[in-house]
DNA sequence: AGCACGCCGACT
DNA sequence: GTCGGCGTGCTC
């Protein structure tokens, strides 16, 4: 007799993406949902139980026998209770269903660390306790005569309700008296070491008869799917808040999902002051213990609403009725690395799972959102008014080709650009200025021969990295000292830069206007933890004239002083080789626009550019989203792209060129077949992408155009057991991308 | 993923 | 004659 397991092993490989059977022999209980370590292969390993377990009568050995394989008996029982319960599990299987990924991996993005089945954290942060002295209940009833230092310290306890913490007792040998005479005993309780979120005062707002006119809109609406479009301060978080206010009037949980946490402070505030001890917040800043608490404390109920990134749409929460999902438009809800799942999407699984709703809100709509709003298959609702009313900025496009505006004294930092910024200056108001690009110069280049310095793992070019005298990969980290650098190619040993990244704009800004405080804000200023808040923090309180930054400068945070925003190079963004070139390119020329937006003085916002007549230039210079839309709809239909088809990437990947170009002309022939006879799908490639090297592997990329995906599904499927002879080869499959490269 | 097994080349 | 390269197959 003996319980039989169905158990997947922690290997996040398509191979070995399916149960295996184990026995147990012992006395303990043994349920679905817990970890196990078994012996697999010779290996030690951490599984997962995917079935309830089942008695079987027969002995181990006879059941063997019948079945035809070894089955092991388990080494052991890791978790005394389930740490995923039926419900979400159905969820897991469902997004390893649509997204093609290991089961594995999913259980593995929706644990803590501490509780993922992974041996690299076996052993890590589990419960932690805390010795405390409290009163005797029995005590209460009878009387014992104290001395003074006992009666002192027994006050000192009955302040404490979750008792006194024994290391907080200096008092031993009053203590020693009292527990003797059975006033007090010590006790062993758990703690949470939860993080505090810090927040100001504040309460629940009138909604204005607009929002309250979309907030019933959305709480009657019968679509699983809404979406909110809300121009910028028009107020979508107060509604938010009410229909949040109006799930757990209901006694159900609401999962809200934000792009980053660090970008969204102040909405964070105001959940914790209005709804306080029932919000939890969910990000990437918490330790391993904490995120180990405050998951554990979310599956006890002790919380009944979850703020977090991407991952939070895993939250477990018992009966998530409603998920909010702010900023729809962002990418980062899709993860770009295995499992590449769209939080976007779970939500939905997960809303019609558990029959809620889905609120996505945004000022511009991801197409494939907005599309399905007038389509009819979400509900559309629109806030026009903003009522904190700031008026858009005046935008100028300057032409970067034209010589009129250009003089021998920086190519980038136009004359226009120049007097615009000294305006503002002289005001004493403040500037952002945007460019895309980290580093001092993006190519680093030898004068004798000519050519570029690469990446010896990626072949790409290596940017210049002035302050930290380095050249430096952008894709893998490679670097080298940019003292007594030879040329490999012809060892010549002078070398000059071409291009620009932040930190020369920096050191040129500052060339033209000595006297003002500048400030730099990327990847390599704000590497060290803090730094970006530092930054933010000191110039929305004016401690410095101009911020120059990458992407990070254009996203939330409102900066009363700022009248001037600049992109200095907008075409960087629209070059870029995907589907999506021109959503991006118009979503962050109208942040950074935004950004300049004042109620009561002038903004102004400068958009440089070698091609002034690009109609994504001027459909952002006027902030028109209803235009750009309409524009990018046409666009994406000629081309036949989302949101008129899906798209699949499909990237194969080998130790050699060799390897990868067999690899993936096989891969290519064999979804040829598998897709012949479907007439709504077609493939592309394989072709070399954009990183066509990256830490040494070689790269190319299939991908898949479908409208149905009926065939598609069983096509992905055979890639599973496709026998591509070499083992460093790997097929990576990305439903739904976030870009086409 | 990670490991054992097995079949060919170039060494002591 | 043996050591070790990595192609192949298997894992309850």
């Amino acid at each position: 007799m003996f319980y039989l397991l169905q158990v997947v092993i922690e290997h996040g490989v398509r191979k070995l993406d399916r149960p295996f059977s184990y026995a147990y022999l012992g006395q303990n209980k043994i349920q679905f949902g817990e970890r196990v370590k078994v012996n697999f292969n010779n290996r030690q390993l951490i599984g997962f139980v995917v079935e309830e377990p089942l008695l079987v009568e027969d002995s181990l050995e006879k059941y063997q026998e019948e079945k035809g394989y070894k089955i092991k008996p388990i080494e052991e029982i890791i978790d005394a209770e389930p740490i995923v319960d039926q419900k979400m599990f159905d969820l897991v299987l469902k997004v390893a269903e649509y997204y093609c990924c290991p089961l594995i991996e999913v259980l593995k993005v929706i644990l803590p660390p501490s509780l993922r089945p992974n041996s690299q954290y076996a052993g890590k942060p589990k419960r932690s306790f805390r010795k405390v002295i409290v009163i005797n209940d029995k005590f209460l009833s009878t009387t014992i005569q104290f001395n003074a230092n006992e009666t002192k310290l027994l006050n000192k306890i009955k302040e404490c309700p979750q008792g006194l913490p024994k290391s907080q007792v200096t008092a031993k040998k009053s203590l020693e008296s009292l527990m003797k005479k059975g006033a007090v005993s010590a006790e062993q309780i758990e703690i949470m070491r939860l993080p505090e979120i810090e927040y100001e005062e504040d309460s629940i707002h009138e909604l204005n008869s607009e929002q309250q006119a979309a907030y019933e809109y959305l709480i009657n609406s019968k679509k699983r799917v809404n979406l909110l479009q809300g121009v910028t301060g028009s107020g979508k978080t107060e509604i938010y808040i009410k229909l949040v206010k109006n799930c757990l009037d209901q006694s159900c949980d609401a999962i809200i999902l934000v792009p980053e946490i660090a970008l969204t402070d102040r909405m964070i505030s105001r959940f914790k002051a209005i709804f306080g001890d029932r919000v939890a917040l969910l990000h990437s800043g918490l330790t391993d213990a904490q995120k180990y608490d405050e998951y554990l404390n979310i599956s006890r109920e002790e919380v009944h609403v979850v703020i977090g990134a991407r991952s939070a749409v895993f939250a477990p929460l018992k009966n998530v009725k409603l998920i909010i999902v702010d900023e729809e438009h962002v990418s980062s809800y899709k993860q770009d690395r295995m499992p590449y799942y769209d939080a976007r999407k779970v939500a939905i699984m997960r809303m019609e799972q558990m029959q809620g709703k889905v609120v996505f809100g945004s000022a511009t709509p991801s197409l494939e959102c907005r599309a399905r709003g007038d389509k009819g298959v979400y509900g559309l609702v629109k806030l026009k008014e903003r009522y904190n009313s700031a008026h858009l900025p005046q935008t100028k496009i300057i032409d970067l080709g034209d010589f009129e505006n250009i003089d021998y004294n920086s190519t980038l930092i136009s004359i226009p650009l120049r007097q615009a910024i000294e305006r503002t200056l002289a005001k004493k108001e403040q500037v952002i200025i945007f460019l895309n690009r980290r580093g001092y110069a993006p190519v680093y280049m030898c004068r004798k021969c000519q050519k570029p310095l690469k990446c010896p793992n990626c072949n790409l070019p290596l940017t210049y990295h002035k302050g930290q005298k380095k050249i430096v990969c952008h894709h893998c980290g490679y670097e080298l000292q940019a003292e007594d650098l030879v040329c490999p190619h012809c060892q010549g040993t002078a070398f000059s830069f071409v291009g620009f990244g932040t930190e020369r704009i920096q050191e040129e800004i500052q060339s033209f206007f000595p006297q003002a405080k500048i400030r730099r804000l990327d990847a390599d200023t704000a590497r060290r933890k803090g730094v970006y808040h530092s930054i933010i923090n000191g110039f929305s309180k004016g401690e410095f004239d101009i911020l120059v930054g990458t992407q990070m400068v254009a996203k939330g945070h409102d900066f009363p002083n700022v009248t001037l925003a600049v992109a200095l190079l907008a075409d960087q963004s629209l070059q870029f080789p995907s589907y999506k070139a021109n959503e991006d390119t118009f979503n962050l020329l109208t942040q950074l626009v935004g950004r300049a937006g004042r109620k009561d003085k002038e903004g102004f916002a400068i958009i440089q550019t070698y091609s002034p007549e690009n109609d994504i230039i001027h459909l952002a210079q006027s902030q028109d989203y209803e235009a750009f839309y309409q524009y990018e709809m046409k666009n994406r239909f000629d081309r036949q792209y989302p949101p008129y088809t899906f798209i699949v990437n499909i990237t194969i990947s080998a130790n050699s060129s060799k390897e990868v170009e067999k690899a993936s002309y096989k891969v290519k022939a064999y979804l040829f077949h598998q897709l012949q006879g479907g007439t709504r799908s077609e493939l592309y490639g394989p072709s070399i992408p954009y990183i066509e090297r990256l830490n040494n592997r070689y790269y190319r990329k299939i991908m898949l155009k479908y409208k149905s995906r009926k065939l598609v599904d069983a096509a992905l499927k055979g890639l599973n057991v496709l026998n591509l002879h070499s083992s460093s080869v790997k097929i990576d499959v990305d439903i739904d991308p976030s870009s086409d490269i």
